[in-house]
DNA sequence: GATAAAGTTTACGTAAACGTAAAGTATTTT
DNA sequence: AAAATACTTTACGTTTACGTAAACTTTATC
């Protein structure tokens, strides 16, 4: 029960914060299957979901391709065919594992960027030792050249 | 203290699966530093654990210019400049923000996936209900054609 | 009724990340 | 020495995911 059920090409793309070349570019990919009055596109609020997904994906580093796999998949199941069935199940472990990949990366990366930081801190505290002792020598000595 | 110092383009390409191809242009958008013997690359562990990063980047998303310029700023810092050293602090800090809405991202996923999953786990018990009445109504009435 | 605003199609352009082929060099093996 | 193997450079081709411009229609506004 969303509040809307129609939005427009331009209302998507502002509320999603990308270009209606985007939105377009989705629907002639299959992605998204807005109807028409006229000639212009109508979206659903089902077209809203999937587009949200699809940015989803962008950012997991999903390709259009591979997003629209899972949405063809999904579509199909609801068909009650078993093989498409046991296709999505097989689909969905494979995915499952990816994200376990990633979620190992980025802990792996979390790890280093902690050293990698720490570092930076240490050598920032240096300077500041630094610093600190030019300034004090040049306040125990301030008349040395007159 | 890697096992090994020195590396040649295919044992990198074999270690990695990826092609020497894609090595020589990871040195060609600046993200290695091969030395030469002739015109021939070697590579350092150092190169190695780059490729290592450069992949593991790819994973998550990363563009081959976002990890250069990972690896850029790192190298600054050793300069030990301070104005180098904050920018990395506020690049880190940036990755990290990326890697939370990413694991944000992953999370949702996987709730969703878990529900996927559970409509097609039910649908197939529905399926296979239905199979056990038709093999029971058989067995039951055997001989009914006769 | 003119004009602006939002929509459309068509089509060429572009950046990223390689693939692929051609043609040559250097070394090693038979 | 001939052939196979591993490496090189040069350069054009390809896919993905759009950007950008041109030319046109429909709807809303002054």
């Amino acid at each position: 029960m969303d509040i809307k059920k129609t939005y427009s090409i331009s209302e998507l793309a502002k509320e999603f914060d990308v270009t209606t070349r985007s939105v377009r570019f989705y629907e002639d990919q299959g992605l998204l299957h807005p109807t028409r009055r006229g000639q212009t596109r109508i979206f659903s609020s089902k077209d809203r979901v999937r587009l949200k997904l699809i940015l989803r994906g962008k950012r997991m580093g999903f390709s259009l391709a591979e997003t629209k796999e899972l949405f063809d998949l999904w579509d199909e199941t609801l068909s009650g065919n078993e093989k498409q069935l046991l296709l999505m199940l097989d689909t969905l472990a494979n995915k499952r594992a990816q994200l376990e990949q990633q979620k190992n990366d980025i802990a792996q990366a979390e790890m280093e960027m902690d050293t990698a930081e720490a570092r930076c801190r240490e050598a920032l505290a240096e300077l500041q030792k630094k610093k600190r002792q030019q300034t004090k020598a040049k306040t125990e000595e301030p008349v040395e050249q007159k």
